[in-house]
Formats: C-alpha cells, structure tokens, sequence
DNA sequence: ATTTAAATGATAAAGCTTCTCATTCTTATT
DNA sequence: AATAAGAATGAGAAGCTTTATCATTTAAAT
C-alpha cells in the first residue's frame, strides 16, 4: 500500500504524493517525465499542480524511492525503485527504452572506479540506437 | 591549423569559430560548457555572442569535431574529439572529470545491442564518485 | 571591387525546473 | 471531535540553459 511505503520513506501521507506513487508504480510504462506525470493526473482527474509534481519526484528521489535520468532527450526522467540496478538502451527514433543488465560491466565498473582513485556513488549506462520496429520502417 | 579544420568539416572559417576551436584545442580542461566558452572568450577579449557560441558548438558536433556530453549537471558538456572513443568519470563534489575505456565493456555493449534488436547508434557510460582528493577533505 | 549567401550579435522567446508565499492539509495533542 | 503547529500545496513568477529571430556584418567567389 502506497501510504505506508510513504511514511517509510518519512514523507507525510498527502493525496499528491499516493496519486503520483499510484502512477509510478501501476503506469503501462515505466519511465516518466514530471510532465508525464502531470498529464496522467489532469487525465485521473485530480488537480495536483506541475510544482508540486516536481517537488514530489524530487523527494521520492531523495528518499531512495525513484531514480532520475538524464538520457539525451533535455529533460529527466523517473523511474520506479524495483531495488535492482539496470541500464538503459534508448531508442533514438522513437524514445522506446529497454532495460538490460550485466554482471560483467557492473564488475568492470567497479574495478575502474578503484583504480581511478575514486569512491562510486553511482553509474549509469546508456546505449543509444534504432529498435528493431523503426528498423524495419526505414 | 584550426582553419584547415573547420574548411575540411565544411565550415567557412571565421574569427568566431577559429578562437572557439582554440579554446576546445588549447584549453587546461577538456571539458566545457557553452558558458564556459563564452567567458574564455570574454577574458581573452573577444566579443562573441552566447548565441553564437552556442550555435558554432552545435555546429561542431554536427560535423565530427566535437562529442557533447549529458552528466548530471543540468547543461551540456564539449569536449573535442581526438579519434578515440572513452568514458568518463565525474566527482560528484568538485565535478572533476577523468576518462577510461575498457575494451570489454565496449564489446559486451555491442553483443547486448545486438541480442535488444537495436542498431547501435551511440552509447555512453558515466561513473559517478567521490574523487581522491575530495575523499581527503571530507 | 562587387556580389551573394552565409555568419554574427543582440534580444526575445522557448522549455524545463525551481522558488515564493498565501492558503490548505496532515498529524499530534487536547 | 476540536485545536494547534508545522508541513505541504498551488499558482504564478522567476531562473537557467538553449534556441529562434532578424537586421547587420562578413567571407569568399566573381
């Protein structure tokens, strides 16, 4: 239930916050811009303002709930927590995005980041491409 | 000689475009912002408009001379392109930026491509860490 | 030199995101 | 249930990066 993963993640329990959950987590896909959400709000019929939809994601970000990407498309994108890491392959046709994820690169990361003297808080990976249906309709 | 450069990638050579290609070529870092640029341009006493920085960046990029990069931060990133292909490494303190590669991981994204049934187009990996030197002052 | 098309600079404008602040709501306490 | 205190919200302004507009300037071919 989306009010008590809320008060986990030490946020008040607000109608903005369980709508914009809901969506996360019950929407067909799985990668969202805040204006996505906002839409998908107007479209439940609930009046939550753009601002507060940013605020939110960024707390839920904060709050370890949500990931937010930075593909090449000018603005961020979230994305549910599953607790599995993964990378992305974006489609630059059509914004499709798949999900992968291998245990050789995540390895590979790491020692690079050990010899690079740094501490790694984080990584992502973005292969960028055509799908296999914008293949086809060239 | 950078108008050899810009004739050979198409571009008429003008002041504006030889002393943005300086900086890129020339500068400490390798990794600028359009803003960046722009104040370089200003400290060495050339009044060039941001909007022309911006516009002869993109124009760079569409022609090869330069790769721009999406971290974290919010703008975009130039940095010229020396033949070689490599990823980067950003400190998330003091946003200092090193560059690895690693033939494995590039080779695996190409098998992981592959098997997703997309065409390979581009593909970027960032690591995010806290730097050596960052580390010591915490 | 002249001509023509392209490039530039200043400014406006667009797009995404954050900030401000008066109002509303959550929640702990009576 | 009613109340109080502080946090959350909504509307719009504002910020920041980036692109578009358009009159003026410039490159380079004639």
């Amino acid at each position: 239930m989306e009010s008590q993963d809320l008060r986990k993640a030490g946020l008040k329990v607000t109608l903005p916050r369980v709508k914009i959950l809901e969506i996360l987590e019950k929407g067909t896909s799985r990668h969202f811009s805040a204006e996505d959400v906002y839409k998908l709000l107007l479209d439940a019929g609930e009046e939550i303002g753009l601002a507060t939809v940013y605020r939110v994601l960024t707390q839920f970000e904060t709050a370890g709930l949500v990931t937010r990407h930075h593909f090449d498309t000018g603005h961020s994108v979230f994305e549910m927590n599953l607790g599995h890491h993964h990378d992305h392959i974006v489609c630059v046709r059509c914004g499709r995005v798949d999900e992968f994820i291998d245990e050789t690169i995540e390895k590979l990361q790491h020692e690079i980041s050990e010899k690079a003297g740094y501490k790694m808080t984080d990584h992502c990976l973005y292969i960028y491409g055509v799908c296999e249906d914008c293949q086809k309709s060239e």
